[in-house]
RNA sequence: GGGCGAUUGGCUCAGUGGUUAGAGCACGCGGUUCACAUCCGCGGGGUCGCUGGUUCGAAUCCAGCAUCGCCCACCA
């Protein structure tokens, strides 16, 4: 025992994160076990490969705990497969991000006196190089810090030259298809960011601000001038916009109008006249029931402008000020403009009244900036019929959703979908591949230096200009799971790992990418990319609030690595969650995890420092033994069969992708069961220098088995701890040299007798427990217990009757078969359990106040009692129930009411009641 | 204006028809037991948001409502 407890001693009394889990990721690395195809692989070809589709990450920054999360998740999915046998791809990579990196780079370079435009194009895109190559190591340094086991070798970019070539020729071929074109439309522009941006990069945002009501004067046709005495009052939000105006509109039904419609209005300051017209868009409640259109800067406006072929008039520049059609206003800031219009309006007695008013204002995701509608000539991808096949997908099953609700929300968006602008008047980015001539020809080339000539009049490459835009950053995230895998080319990875097992990404980002992964997967390679789409939920700070740097709320998942490790972290972000849910992550949740790692720890450090002295040592590398049938007790039996239920539950948890569930059935499986119970039933047997070599082998064995069934089962949520554990437990002749390609343990038989009865036992000694602590008597006092134990369970009551002394403080302990044989002397306890024959007599001497505290204990245990008879027994009376209810349920029913009977009789004859 | 989700002990969350609704944290009491004080034992604490319905039986299924959160939406 000397040399085990030497073995045990090495391994330091806590877990300490630091010091195991570089060393360990290394050694996976080494091994070369997380690539599909790597020298350390155990995966077993004929099985199907598992590609998890991870979203990769900005380039631009530090992983926050939603990365965290995604890290965990994969990885565990990644993981589980692998120890199935799976061949698993788990591709790395990073996203250029281009508007979110543009963004911070011209932060960067702004402290140090530079712009874009001080330092053009092509400076600051080198500069941009420079600073992505230091970013780039510390993203990558933090996803090995969680333990990802990602496929290395296969490391991608989104600027690389393999998602370029992808990039051009699936534009060539939706261009060539009719679904990418170039017009002229209203778009989203960002004065910040200067470019423009989809739909989906607005947010609506609730904001108070300002109604006013102008008046428009009507123009007298037989004059041509504008009538001081009569006018029509209009309500905008946006002054400005006056500039721009082109008509004022009015419902075609609405009595106070109607005559009016046809005549001309004059528009304030740039002095143009401008046709009232009828459209039913016109809300006759709201405002004057007669509004301003401006079509070149309002979405309802450039279509009411393009039903009735009205001018549009473009009044603003790049930078949101106003330009040489505002006239005397040019050159100034849109909210000057505003003010001064404004102030204008006022004082030539045009401005009618002005309230606050609640309205909806389109910010920039990236800037924060108002968004303004303006008229650009951009590429736009056509999604409608993209759209349709992704319904198809999910609709026909050959793509699942989890969890199942998101499918609304997907219908929902792909069903209204708009067409997609892809231009971006930024600079780090893929260019996009079109070319024009001076004729206006187009010509879209997934050439790499361009095309020969043009498609349109043949002129040469000289006479042509390549569009200055870039795409949308989500356009090259769009090809990432085929872009990947060397498509266009027909490679030996597209053919093996596409299409994909599993995307799984937060429910936040399904339409930016989820649902155009979809799209053009389905067009470009014929089938959906992925089977099953499984969406997180976001990380919340502790008031469920979402977590930003503004509001200083973020919690570094380093930080946390750091004060708990890795596998703390992990297990934190699991625990109690379920798919597509948000939850709360609080300090508390941290600290627990970290706790079960090292009570995981220190259970392992007892079972290697219990290893009998006739098992040779081998300091871990000794080879596994079986445990011998033959000298199984009760709790070995006991031990085995609770380790085979967890493999099913775990099993069950995976295949219902509950995470949550797997690390709720762990923790409680090795704390509440195999520490709590199995090992201090087992530390009796082993410690009994009475007992045969053979039976305290054999329970040692019996600990050796199940710990490693638990260490393998909590891998893929808690990887360094159990490889670190996993190594020293003496393995079997066909286990690996590491547990990360260690194969995932199957379930064995199970016992439902011993599970039956050591319940029992359990029951019985929690009851003792209770019973001593009402009574107050001392915790270490060793009091003589009788227990009556029914026939049947007599042989392993009496096998584990040391274990129950010590666990009950129950000595001298002696058993009974038959309630009657029990003594019982004034001033004992008496533990009643429900469950018919178990009964326990603890033989004290309780002083009075002892007494008192275990005759309130037995009062309130017979009001229970009756309450629950009572139940029992109306339940019972009932016809209904009796004749419409299974039988089994029934007979359970019969079965509870008699035993409680029994129990309120014996607490009545106890209590002398 | 539509849609989705949540609502269970002080807090964070499990629990999708069947005995008396669970866990962790927090709280109270006790503990120098040879793996672990990052621990061990015991305890208090919930009419499962509200109202109705289905059912022998509802936290669980249905309808309506309320509160909170989120998504979508062209009311100036």
């Amino acid at each position: 025992m000397g040399e085990a407890k030497a073995i045990a001693n090495k391994l330091p009394k806590a877990y300490v994160p630091a010091e195991f889990e570089g060393a360990i990721y290394d050694r996976w690395l080494a091994a070369d076990v997380f690539a599909p195809d790597g020298a350390g692989s155990r995966a077993d070809p004929s099985l199907e490969p598992f590609v998890i589709i991870q979203p990769p990450p900005n380039i631009t920054g530090a992983l926050h705990l939603g990365h965290a999360l995604t890290s965990t998740l994969e990885d565990a999915m990644v993981r589980h497969a692998r120890m199935q046998g799976h061949p698993t791809l788990w591709l790395p990579g990073l996203d250029h991000a281009s508007i979110a990196a543009q963004y911070v780079l011209d932060k960067l370079i702004a402290a140090e006196g530079e712009s874009r435009e001080s330092l053009g194009r092509e400076r600051y895109l080198e500069r941009m190089w420079q600073f992505i190559n230091t970013t780039r190591e510390v993203m990558l340094g933090q996803q090995r810090r969680i333990g990802a086991s990602l496929d290395w070798s296969r490391l991608r970019f989104t600027m690389d030259e393999g998602s370029a070539r992808a990039v051009r020729v699936s534009f060539k071929r939706l261009y060539d298809d009719g679904l990418a074109y170039r017009t002229e439309a209203l778009i989203n522009w960002c004065p910040g960011c200067r470019t423009s941006v989809s739909d989906l990069e607005v947010i609506p945002t609730a904001e108070t601000g300002t109604l006013w009501t102008i008046r428009y004067h009507l123009v007298d046709p037989s004059t041509g001038a504008p009538d001081p005495k009569a006018w029509i009052g209009v309500a905008t939000t946006r002054p400005e916009t006056i500039l721009g105006d082109t008509a004022v509109a009015v419902h075609p039904d609405d009595d106070r109008y109607r005559a009016l419609v046809g005549r001309k209005v004059r528009i304030p300051f740039v002095e143009r006249d401008v046709p009232i017209i009828a459209d039913d868009v016109v809300d006759r409640a709201f405002g004057t029931g007669a509004v301003k259109i401006t079509p070149a800067h309002d979405r309802d406006d450039w279509a009411t402008g393009r039903r009735h072929d009205l001018p549009m008039i473009t009044i603003l520049d790049d930078d949101a000020t106003i330009n040489d059609a505002g006239g005397a206003y040019a050159g100034l800031d849109r909210y000057e403009a505003r003010a001064r219009i404004v102030a204008d309006l006022e004082a030539r007695g045009d401005l009618e009244g002005s309230k606050p008013h609640e309205m909806l204002i389109g910010r920039c995701q990236r800037s924060n900036d108002v968004i303004e509608p303006r008229l650009k000539t951009q590429w736009f991808i056509r999604t409608g019929p993209l759209a349709e096949s992704a319904l198809r997908a999910t609709r026909g099953g050959e793509t699942t959703i989890v969890p199942a609700h998101f499918e609304k929300v997907w219908e929902g968006w792909l069903t209204n979908i708009h067409d997609w602008n892809v231009s971006r008047q930024l600079w780090w980015g893929h260019r996009i591949p079109a070319w024009y001539c001076p004729d206006g020809h187009t010509t879209v080339s997934s050439e790499i230096g361009g095309p020969a000539s043009c498609d349109g009049c043949g002129r040469g490459a000289g006479d042509l200009t390549q569009d200055p835009d870039i795409f949308d950053t989500w356009y090259s995230s769009g090809l990432w799971p085929f872009s990947t895998l060397g498509w266009p080319d027909a490679t030996d990875d597209m053919r093996r790992y596409y299409p994909g097992a599993v995307m799984e990404t937060g429910y936040d980002i399904i339409f930016f990418w989820v649902a155009r992964m979809m799209m053009l997967g389905l067009h470009l390679t014929d089938a959906a990319p992925f089977k099953k789409v499984y969406l997180h939920g976001l990380v919340k700070d502790p008031y469920g609030k979402r977590m930003s740097k503004t509001k200083g709320n973020v919690v570094d998942p380093l930080e946390a690595i750091d004060s708990a490790g890795a596998d703390a972290l992990r297990f934190a972000l699991l625990n109690g969650t379920s798919p597509g849910n948000d939850q709360k992550f609080r300090s508390e949740k941290l600290e627990d995890a970290r706790n079960f790692a090292n009570k995981l720890w220190n259970a392992t450090r007892f079972v290697l420092g219990a290893r009998p002295a006739s098992i040779a040592a081998g300091d871990g590398g000794a080879l596994r033994g079986a445990p011998d049938a033959a000298r199984l007790g009760p709790a070995e039996r006991w031990i085995q069969s609770r380790a085979a239920a967890t493999v099913e539950a775990v099993d069950r948890a995976f295949a219902d992708d509950n995470f949550g569930e797997v690390a709720r059935v762990l923790y409680e499986a090795i704390w509440s069961e195999f520490c709590d119970w199995g090992l201090e039933l087992a530390k009796v047997r082993l410690a009994d220098a009475s007992l045969a070599d053979a039976y305290r082998e054999a329970t040692w064995w019996t600990l050796v088995d199940a710990l490693d069934t638990y260490l393998r089962l909590l891998h893929p949520v808690m990887p360094f701890v159990t490889e670190a554990l996993w190594g020293v437990l003496p393995h079997s002749a066909d286990d690996p040299e590491l547990l990360v390609v260690a194969r995932w343990p199957k379930s064995g038989p199970r016992d439902a007798a011993v599970e039956a009865t050591v319940e029992e036992l359990v029951e019985l000694v929690v009851a003792i427990r209770n019973a001593r602590a009402a009574a107050d008597i001392a915790p270490a006092a060793w009091l003589e217990t009788h227990l009556s134990v029914p026939h049947g369970a007599h042989a392993a009551f009496e096998t584990l009757a040391p274990a129950i002394e010590r666990l009950a403080r129950a000595r001298p302990l002696a058993l009974h078969v038959r309630r009657q044989d029990l003594p019982r002397p004034a001033g004992a306890l008496e533990v009643i359990l429900p469950a018919g024959d178990y009964e326990a007599i603890v033989v004290a001497a309780v002083d009075a106040e002892g007494a008192t505290g275990d005759r309130a204990r037995l009062d309130a245990e017979l009001a229970d009692a009756e309450r629950y008879l009572l139940a029992a027994r109306e339940r019972l009376a009932n016809d209904a129930f009796t004749s419409k209810a299974p039988p089994a349920i029934v007979e359970r029913a019969r079965v509870r009411e008699a035993e409680l009977a029994e129990t309120v009789a014996r607490l009545r004859a106890r209590l002398g009641a």
